[in-house]
RNA sequence: GCGAUCAUAGCUCAGUUGGUUAGAGCGCCGGUUUGUGGUACCGGAGGUCACGGGUUCGAACCCCGUUGGUCGCCCCA
């Protein structure tokens, strides 16, 4: 390759072939899935202004704080290509009227942008799934939106990932609960790692989700949200969980799961491979394929009115690591040209077939020996070859199925190419 | 932001202790063979050994730097 050559940017993907067909796979999946529970098609913006996702997110998580792809446009505006769909489709909510249809359930899915270190199913623009329920307040949304996202996993073959579910309360209890968290780490802070010591400032429910051995001690001593949470959020975690278990949706509870974005409320979840799973190993260090929750304080802090709201996301990377490599669709007809006054019988045979919606490969170019073996390495239901006798066309056909209307369309195809 | 590791043909990889003109398989192109045939054989194209310095009589190989890939920490989907 020349060094003239530019280089894909780093964290970008080339996707192709099987690794391609995975991803579509998930995409197609989805939307299948999501029609069955109704939630509604958006397209949105890629770009939004600065303030949508810093408001949004909070300024001191690490998306907003050191991973936003951010610049001024020519009129010298702060825009963000979005890290997430979350703070977007809110402030369409609010600007486009969707009050209106609330409660709203919207569906999408498109790229992401993220600066960080790509590693296996880390990447800076990756993609992901996305569903939403905006204006509802009951615990059914959660479980209506969790059952869509279990049975979107089971339908792409995925049965070794598991709902861990938490809630962190309402904004009071998380408060209080947090509060506690500082209070109890700070006394113990110079046993912490250092990377604790710091969370304990900026972001000390992180804390319980450390891995380092030397908070380890301290994490199941911990104070737990449960002890904080008013009745009313007691309730509706209640009232999540047995709507689950009505729904069929196995969950775990994991007291510990908290989320990053400052926005969530109550209801916190990720899917996670089961420990040692095929999935698990698939993933590499990337643990969650699917995560989400509540964010009933976000509209406010866009400056809408209080809105209750629930969503979640998914890794179409990751979830198309588990689902594997899938094979291209099998070529229905390839044509092999062998001999060259007939080329044109063959394209106009592939355009009757085309029409009537076989896949069909033209092999007319290189040497005329080797075009039906060219033609039999795309692995064809059909091979027609086309020869010569006489200055007449003249066909032969091989197959390695049976199809009898595959046939017949092929025949049909050749009375019509020589006429 | 931190750490580990890697970089040779379109792809997957060999390449001895630093020593002539850098190799294989696959793929691609052509020829021969076969002649309802995915075979076999022969040939061809394709390389600034990631890039830039250094050491040396001599560097794909040793040293330094840069860029990029991969994996992990952090964070997250």
């Amino acid at each position: 390759m020349s060094k003239k050559t530019p280089q894909p940017v780093r964290g970008t993907q080339d996707i192709f072939g099987a690794e391609a067909e995975a991803f579509a796979f998930v995409v197609e999946t989805f939307e299948r899935v999501r029609r069955l529970y109704r939630f509604r098609r958006v397209e949105m913006p890629v770009f939004e202004k600065t303030e949508v996702f810093a408001r949004s997110l909070g300024e001191t998580t690490d998306v907003v704080s050191k991973e936003m792809y951010s610049f001024d446009d020519r009129g010298g505006e702060s825009l963000t290509l979005r890290p997430e769909f979350t703070a977007g489709i809110a402030r369409a909510f609010l600007t486009d009227g969707w009050q209106q249809y609330a409660p709203l359930k919207v569906a999408t899915h498109g790229p992401l942008f993220r600066y960080e270190r790509p590693q296996k199913g880390r990447y800076r623009q990756f993609h992901q799934i996305d569903a939403e329920v905006i204006g509802a307040a009951e615990p059914q949304a959660d479980v209506e939106l969790l059952a869509m996202a279990d049975q979107l996993l089971k339908e792409l073959g995925i049965h070794d990932v598991t709902l861990h579910l938490n809630t962190l309360g309402d904004g009071a209890s998380r408060e209080a609960w947090r509060a506690a968290l500082v209070d109890y780490f700070r006394a113990v802070a110079g046993d912490l790692s250092e990377e604790s010591q710091e969370r304990l400032e900026k972001n000390p429910l992180r804390i319980l989700d450390s891995k380092d051995p030397r908070d380890k001690p301290f994490l199941a001593d911990a104070p737990k949200i449960d002890a904080f949470l008013s009745e009313e959020a007691s309730a509706f975690f209640a009232a999540v969980t047995s709507g689950l278990d009505a729904a069929g949706v196995k969950w775990v509870r994991a007291e510990s799961l908290v989320r990053g974005l400052d926005y969530y409320r109550h209801t916190a979840f990720e899917f996670i491979p089961d420990e040692g799973s095929a999935s698990a190993a698939a993933l590499g260090s990337q643990s969650t394929v699917l995560g989400g929750g509540r964010y009933d304080g976000l509209m406010e802090s866009l400056g809408g009115a209080p809105t209750p709201a629930v969503g979640w996301a998914a890794g179409i990377e990751r979830l198309a690591m588990l689902v594997g490599a899938r094979e291209e669709e099998r070529l229905d007809v390839a044509i092999a040209v062998e001999a060259e006054p007939h080329s044109e019988v063959a394209i106009s045979m592939a355009r009757h077939l085309r029409n009537n919606r076989y896949s069909v490969e033209v092999v007319s170019t290189g040497s005329v020996k080797k075009r039906f073996d060219k033609a039999a390495k795309m692995n064809p239901a059909y091979i027609v070859s086309v020869s010569d006798e006489a200055g007449e066309p003249s066909r032969g056909i091989r197959s390695t199925v049976t199809d009898e209307v595959l046939d017949d369309a092929i025949k049909t195809a050749w009375a019509y190419a020589i006429n």
